[in-house]
DNA sequence: TTGTAGGCGTTATCAA
DNA sequence: TTGATAACGCCTACAA
């Protein structure tokens, strides 16, 4: 049995189409009497108005395209927990599109949005901008997150990484390191890009000298770099990693190695992922949910014209102090351990 | 300005939209010449059909809702990770639509995909078989995940928990423990009863006594349980808890308290979440992501009328042992080193 | 091979 | 207050 539509419920109730959309949607010029006779049949059919064919007459899908990078974990999913909470909150649903790292593909899953949604949520911080404007049809309101410069006319929200590198090389610095390595993110990606420039700045900033690792954002890349600088005749006594998840590889080697954190290497990390809590690991704490949220209240606000500020927004990182950078003057010893 | 049409692009062309249709979506009866023609006066506009327009007169819409519990971390990015994978490989979009625990709201939601889906996945393990068999529209053909009582025909797919919890059962008692603890999962949740089935099945099997505490899924659920056993006179030495969440509660508690583990008492989880694998925790593998995928690959099959096998599936789990169930016999005195 | 026209389910305009 | 009817953008008989 196929679903009921609105002329079922019109014939039903013996009243024309036009009345029972009116019934439904609540509009005030309708009889008292009328809406009842609707919305009993309506009930008695099991109708739900269809929101294909409503969206195309009233040119609104009540619906967001998400079209998000290949983000792992807790960083995936509370990013769209974020998006979900407010979306649902405002009436709208939530379309997803994973874009790998492919662009051609993340041209394809745009375009597979139009005429299904009113607006794009956009996640791409390894897309280069001009390819990214490219993709974007032009006619969708959109927001950036955490994308590479401002696209004309689209917001964009990100976070503050070069102030979070920043303020954690402050804190190693504060607890007596002075021998600070930082393991980048992957080339090209902006986040990383922006972590790294701020370690830079930092250790500029306290006349300390700068050493930069390559890296990929995996754990390997951690572990890899603990063993560089394990065989390394640098000194070293504070490793900052431009994520947790290296940062992580990087306490699991060194620890392997036998060497204490954060005795004789401090470990530092960014993302506050769960796993940092359960390992005591320093980092920075990047409220992802509360970014998906706001970036959908800032989408809905510019569909429904009540955009007021037009200007991107940086939202300010947090710093999370544990044991793996706990004050060097504490452990003045620490390497007896070994 | 608005996005091009179907008849833009027929104008430009200098053809109807018919051709324009026909030429666009590959059928064989246009001219070369023809085709030719519309393509580059659609490239030219930039054309990209309208796909809620396209839903309703093709009546599909190429789209799929996905209906999930509060899922935390992990468990719901790898369930997404792996739908999207298939649904996109397959030419689908995914809508996504979180339900909470209160079901009127998944009415809800579940009303909203009307006229934009083909059909639906539904996870619902906390949601009684009737309200859920009320609350999806009959006509919308549907998965169900890890839930209750096959519905009339909708296929379903589950893990074998109870298979899953024998196993671990099995495993302790042959690593030497007897006297195994389960902390349950919440009320009315089906993985969590039949987890505890399980459980005491295998205890039966081994005449071991059986005692279960109670639960929730939840970190603190389980260090309430470690402080119930530490109090407790009833001897144990080993905790299969219903999660890993809660297994790792425990685990902490323990350590806290001072007791040894897996030397005083073995802990074990459900899941294999990430941060299984950092606190050498064993438990059981639950491949989410493949779940997923299978359920949109049934799900589409279903929909493009290629479904052969109409009867509900279940997938095997898999035991992962790590150091938190190590063999007693391994360590005869752990208890010296409290 | 092409074009005309009707329909998908809904809302909105305009008379009545 | 109500009802007929024309959009919305697309696909697809049916005719030419």
């Amino acid at each position: 049995m196929a679903e009921a539509t609105i002329r079922d419920v019109a014939r039903r109730a013996e009243v024309s189409v036009a009345s029972v959309s009116r019934a439904l949607n609540g509009l005030d010029n309708v009889r008292a009497e009328t809406r009842e006779k609707v919305i009993k049949a309506a009930n008695e059919l099991g109708y739900v108005p269809h929101a294909g064919a409503r969206s195309l007459s009233l040119a609104r899908a009540h619906a967001i395209g998400v079209v998000l990078p290949d983000l792992h974990g807790e960083f995936f999913s509370e990013c769209v927990r974020g998006m979900d909470k407010e979306a649902s909150r405002r009436g709208y649903l939530l379309l997803l599109s994973n874009m790998h790292d492919d662009s051609d593909q993340a041209a394809v899953a745009l375009r597979a949005m139009r005429g299904r949604v009113d607006g794009l949520l956009v996640m791409a911080p390894h897309i280069a901008p001009e390819t990214l404007e490219h993709a974007i049809p032009p006619a969708l309101p959109s927001v950036m997150l955490n994308s590479h410069a401002d696209l004309p006319g689209r917001p964009a929200l990100r976070f503050d990484n070069r102030a979070g590198a920043e303020a954690m090389v402050d804190h190693l610095v504060a607890n007596g390191y002075r021998h600070i390595v930082h393991i980048a993110g992957p080339e090209g990606n902006l986040d990383a890009a922006q972590r790294a420039d701020g370690y830079l700045a930092a250790c500029a900033r306290h006349a300390l000298p700068a050493r930069i690792l390559p890296g990929d954002f995996n754990e390997e890349a951690g572990e890899a770099a603990a063993r560089e600088i394990l065989a390394s005749s640098t000194p070293t006594d504070a490793v900052f990693a431009a994520n947790d998840m290296m940062a992580i590889g990087c306490l699991h080697a060194l620890r392997s190695a036998g060497t204490q954190v954060p005795e004789q290497i401090a470990v530092a990390g960014f993302d506050d992922v769960p796993l940092a809590r359960y390992l005591s690991l320093s980092t920075i704490r990047v409220n992802i949910a509360e970014m998906g949220a706001r970036a959908v209240a800032r989408l809905i606000d510019l569909l429904e014209g009540k955009d007021l500020t037009r200007a991107s927004e940086t939202l300010p990182p947090e710093l999370v102090t544990r044991a793996t950078t706990a004050p060097r003057t504490a452990h003045p010893n620490g390497a007896a351990h070994a």
